[in-house]
DNA sequence: CGTTGATCACTACATTTGTAGTTGTATTTT
DNA sequence: AAAATACAACTACAAATGTAGTGATCAACG
């Protein structure tokens, strides 16, 4: 059950199932509305392509329409997609990755005290 | 000055480049060879790509052989694809993506401190 | 009941990517 | 010089991606 490869646009169609589901394919529409203004054809193919390769799963609903609901974790593809762009640009290497972002990014010092706690926690087990 | 868009095949060329340029095509193949066994073809398709996107400049060194060389900072594409991915898979949040990698990567407690002593950093700064 | 709107299953089509092959020419090697 | 290499410029071609459009159906509406 390896996670499947997901593309960017697909992405955002899982996000809004990993939000909410199930959905139909005009609710799904609708939902990315704000953000992305997609024709529904377009959100219906990229349901469909998701549909084949295995990420999302589907039903008809009372009313008799089709719906989709994740069939995969939204966890297991983030980590899926960590991996590879770890691999990718930081060659695999983990501790490059989290000096560029601790370095790249304006957090609050709440944020850092977490950050702090959890690395050390990544130790001790 | 955008970086440009740079495939995944595409990146390890560029990798050999940054690590030593100028390097004519069939030296970048063989720089490659141990990972990447591509035909010579491939890697001068990629390297022509590379040079329309604007990723690599040419030269003809002494001999009248054509070498290629970075026109991009690593660095900055790293940045590039680093905001990209964060804006793709962690909605733009970089500390559920430090607390991803945190919590997924086996750090050395030499690391850790490291690590932490740069949360405190980009706090004062 | 004919029209309209929602849903679906197909089809479409340009780009990008991965991965070479072909051809022509220049150079080096028997 | 003929043959083998190297190099460059093109061409090739399938799969993946982004982004829809078409045509068939079915149900609700006026």
């Amino acid at each position: 059950m390896p996670t499947p490869d997901i593309s960017e646009s697909e992405w955002s169609v899982m996000e809004a199932l990993w939000e909410r589901a199930p959905q139909t394919a005009s609710e799904v529409t609708k939902t990315l509305r704000p953000t992305m203004s997609w024709a529904e054809n377009t959100v219906r193919t990229l349901l469909t392509r998701l549909l084949e390769k295995g990420a999302l799963k589907t039903a008809e609903n009372d009313s008799g329409t089709r719906t989709y609901a994740p069939a995969v974790k939204r966890e297991a593809c983030v980590r899926a997609e960590s991996d590879s762009f770890l691999q990718r640009i930081f060659g695999g290497a983990a501790k490059p990755l989290l000096v560029h972002f601790a370095q790249n990014s304006k957090l609050t010092p709440e944020e850092v005290k977490e950050l702090k706690k959890l690395l050390d926690q990544s130790l001790t087990q």
